[in-house]
DNA sequence: TTGTGTTTTACGACCTCC
DNA sequence: GGAGGTCGTAAAACACAA
């Protein structure tokens, strides 16, 4: 194969992906356990403790949602008609998405609130997350 | 070992909000 | 207009049966 892919620019051969550290994903899904949305503070807080840029984090993020999605969709599939009503978050975890067809952005935060905010499940080693979410707009 | 299906990064296109 | 959202997709990395 020939070493220009679509773009041609940006993604080399050596490093199409890069596949992260079992720490980077366990930080990554704590904070997505904690919140779906990211906020600016935490994302660059996390990159930087991470040392992943913070495109990286947002595109995780995004992509962790996009996983979520379908599996919910495929759990959706899979009680069809049979189990309404008794579906539960596998990981039991994530607060049961309503799967927001093409509302893209009617449950969205425009970055000022968290998703119903679960109570954090796991043990945050040391990250403050509260909720500060309206400073960190507004620190922007 | 290998063929194949799934998962994981990364991006582009398009959309919405401020 | 820019930032960030979803959706769809490419391709590497991984898992696993045969």
């Amino acid at each position: 194969m020939c070493s220009s892919f679509k773009t041609g620019k940006t993604r080399t051969r050596e490093k199409y992906r890069v596949v992260y550290t079992d720490h980077q994903r366990l930080e990554l899904e704590k904070e997505f356990h904690y919140n779906r949305y990211i906020t600016i503070r935490r994302k660059s807080e996390l990159a930087a403790n991470l040392r992943l840029s913070e495109r990286q984090v947002k595109i995780w993020f995004q992509n962790r949602r996009a996983k979520e999605r379908k599996l919910m969709k495929k759990k959706m599939t899979h009680f069809d008609g049979s189990n309404l009503g008794s579906m539960q978050s596998d990981s039991g975890s994530v607060s049961p998405m309503p799967v927001p067809d093409q509302q893209t952005h009617s449950e969205m935060p425009s970055s000022l609130f968290p998703p119903p905010p679960p109570p954090p499940p796991l043990p945050m080693n040391g990250l403050q997350h509260n909720g500060n979410l309206q400073q960190v707009v507004a620190s922007q």
